[in-house]
DNA sequence: TCGATAATAT
DNA sequence: TATATTATCG
């Protein structure tokens, strides 16, 4: 049941996707679909559809005892959802790749629960993620420019498979350009106990 | 203390 | 196997 409902969540923001014309065409110059198809872009559809933001936190960790034993408690697997992706490309988006910290993009994400290792770890994938995108951009065309595009700004994953890989794109419209929403950034992490997909489609990487 | 990288666990 | 978590180093 904890896996459909999460499941169902992701399928909001697909449900809601905009028409890729509608997305900046840089990203298409950029990434091609043969180059979203070798990294597995892929993404878990579900024929329901749900509110766009997943219900409220799961409030795990409760860090409100200063002494006491306090660490016992386990930290369950935290998934990085569309949504909780989206909010770190936006904050490397405002921040900047060189200011991309992991500490500055936590307190920009604003989500509850979420922790600087995770942020970390996340950006450690990410960059790794862009290593490879760079590597095959300069293979395959050559060009030095794409190397210091993809090196000063956070490449948004808008890319378009007609096979079914599907990548990320905004929610109601909005693309992953640097656009602030008004203050509706309230969200909280969402965590699975256990993963329950024996071979979960990994989001973009 | 923080950030980056490597190693480990699930 | 891929991912997040943990550990180690600068």
């Amino acid at each position: 049941m904890r896996e459909e409902d999460h499941m169902n969540r992701i399928s909001s923001w697909e449900d809601q996707l905009p028409s890729p014309e509608e997305l900046t065409p840089l990203t298409q110059t950029l990434i091609t679909p043969d180059l979203a198809k070798a990294f597995d872009i892929n993404i878990n559809r579900n024929p329901s559809s749900n509110p766009p933001l997943p219900p409220p936190s799961s409030e795990f960790i409760d860090s409100g005892r200063p002494d006491e034993q306090a660490p016992p408690v386990k930290r369950p697997r935290l998934m990085w959802t569309p949504e909780l992706h989206k909010l770190f490309l936006d904050a490397l988006t405002h921040l900047g790749m060189e200011n991309a910290v992991p500490k500055k993009i936590l307190q920009h994400m604003r989500v509850d629960g979420l922790t600087r290792q995770n942020v970390s770890s996340h950006l450690q994938k990410y960059r790794l993620f862009l290593k490879r995108l760079r590597g095959l951009l300069s293979s395959e065309c050559g060009n030095a420019s794409l190397d210091h595009l993809s090196a000063s700004m956070p490449v948004p994953h808008h890319f378009l498979d007609q096979d079914g890989g599907l990548s990320f794109q905004g929610e109601g419209g909005e693309n992953y350009l640097p656009s602030m929403p008004p203050g509706n950034r309230q969200m909280a992490a969402v965590a699975v106990e256990t993963p329950a997909h024996p071979a979960a489609a990994p989001a973009w990487g």
